[in-house]
DNA sequence: TTGTAGGCGTTATCAG
DNA sequence: CTGATAACGCCTACAA
């Protein structure tokens, strides 16, 4: 007993006594088999432990029922919010996901990609970085779904489904000018992605609207560190900002730590401070952080929903791009809420 | 342009001008091909956008390279954690991670056990739950390896990676005691899984064995709301505890914010606190908190290595049991660190 | 080194 | 409703 050996089809019929396209159909929802045989298959598919060969089936039907979900960061508590979300409703629409990690390093996101066609995956998610142009075609000519996620990209083809960053930033905006805050500030990271420079350009658009000047300092990744470096860039400045705005609500996390701990700061009182993502952490008492929730739910769904949909014939006008809504959510780190 | 067309290996051989053969053994690591005809296959391949199909090769080589996670709530800090190191080490072995998300009703281990099975997946790591024995066996029958981590199961068969979570917890009660505290407390959640209840016995005994006795309080899941619940009832009693030891770093940080804010009570000066498993907000500086690291990186190369070696023939002694080491990181909140 | 033939487990097709 | 047969794309002898 070294080899793998899975039983068949061939054993279960034989142990039935019927062909192997019976066992098959008895398999096959909304084939046509009597009652009575399916009943007979079952019994010896249990007995002996089978189970449909997806590997084969999909072989033959040309559909793997794999999703390939590529991203970097996983372990990120909004990442890895997201992943939960997708993959939960992938497995509800009866597909399997096929999570591949990439790096920030060029070429991450096209390896993966690669490794999605070798498995004949029906789709791919991609949460992070940008495909190639010529591997995301060779995927689309392939008859592989694309969906993109907060990733800014024009080339047709994919769904991409984004948020209202730009809108939204200039929200915040409005409440710090409302909470009676004037010297403000945004703090980013320098990955520089679509999203993120949205929130900057928002939020910087919006305030010079209401006649305000703001601090922009970007450093690092978007993470903890990176917040509590940020607000030493910040805070040590001549005109101490009294309200920031923090790209993501890790930084903003890190930002609150090193405001309060390093420069004895009270917030919401002589900082307000606002995030993005609305991450678990942000609900925490030590911050309960005023932030823009992701709609996790809405975009998994939305993108499981345009996957298993038909392929349009001809091109059609079906909408492949999505422009969610973030929703605020108001908590104590801005006065007045 | 409907259907799913990848290119196949025929139409690189017809391209080449040579036999599938050809083209096979190009992508066949260690097969024997002349450079001049791999060279010019490359060339088809490139031009044409081949890629192996891995499901057609699985069912040829009984091998399909897909490895099944599966686990629930894996947008928590240490589940993710563990996944993000898993999936990767997992991609540099050249295996490919499928993620199945169960949660805590009977049965859902085993279905996705079984998607394993369907799959063809050459082995499962188990990382919640606990799968039936019948379904157990027949993955271990059928050839499939098992990975159990952190979970207490005694058949045979899988690889079970534990900590020495026991021991760990009774060298937190001597710490506490060395910084001077005297009235014992454990904080846990209902879940009952052997590693919580082994951190618990431990703290226990080693408390017993110095000679103190320990306030032990159990309430809902291993989160942040469970700790503070299990504040709100620890903190109230007439004796309040001075140290307490708390399953887990997020209900250790759910803990420490009631403890703040709604006991005012300084840490570690009037309470010292410890959690286990060192996820990414322990180390922030709200908490700082004093922990036992889970050695994931360690956990992540032995199952992987495992999976990789041959299986041995004659039921040979090799250790499948793994006992690993938490180490204690030392923070701010216990005293004398 | 190369090409040919056969088979992996499944489903689709088509008689019966 | 059932069973035989031909694919699906690949790999592994085997012979050339």
């Amino acid at each position: 007993m070294v080899a793998k050996v899975f039983v068949s089809a061939q054993e279960v019929a034989d142990r039935a006594g019927v062909s192997r396209s019976a066992v098959s159909r008895t398999f096959t929802p909304g084939a046509s088999v009597s009652p009575e045989t399916r009943a007979r298959v079952m019994e010896a598919a249990d007995a002996l432990g089978y189970h449909v060969n997806h590997l084969a089936r999909g072989l033959m039907r040309n559909e793997s029922g794999i999703i390939c979900l590529i991203a970097s960061d996983v372990a990120t508590p909004y990442r890895s919010a997201l992943l939960r979300e997708l993959t939960l409703q992938l497995q509800q629409g009866g597909k399997v996901a096929m999570l591949i990690n990439t790096d920030r390093s060029d070429g991450s996101v096209d390896r993966a990609l690669r490794q999605a066609i070798r498995y004949r995956a029906d789709a791919s998610i991609i949460l992070s970085g940008l495909p190639d142009k010529s591997i995301a075609q060779l995927c689309l000519r392939s008859g592989q779904r694309l969906v993109l996620i907060n990733r800014d990209d024009d080339q047709p083809g994919p769904l991409r489904i984004n948020l209202d960053d730009h809108e939204a930033a200039g929200r915040v905006a409005t409440a710090f000018v409302r909470a009676g805050c004037r010297r403000l500030a945004f703090a980013n990271s320098e990955a520089g992605t679509p999203s993120l420079m949205a929130r900057e350009e928002g939020f910087v658009a919006a305030a010079t609207a209401l006649g305000l000047a703001v601090t922009v300092e970007r450093f690092g990744w978007t993470g903890y560190e990176a917040g509590k470096v940020l607000a030493q860039r910040l805070l040590t400045r001549r005109e101490r900002p009294d309200a920031v705005f923090c790209a993501t609500d890790l930084l903003a996390c890190g930002f609150m730590d090193a405001a309060r701990q390093q420069f004895s700061l009270t917030i919401p009182d002589q900082l307000c401070i606002a995030g993005f993502d609305d991450i678990e952490q942000a609900s925490w008492s030590s911050y309960n952080l005023t932030t823009f929730s992701q709609p996790i739910r809405e975009i998994a769904s939305r993108a499981v929903e345009w996957l298993g949909a038909p392929i349009p014939e001809d091109h059609s006008p079906r909408r492949d791009s999505l422009r969610l809504k973030a929703d605020l959510v108001w908590r104590g780190s801005i006065r007045g809420g």
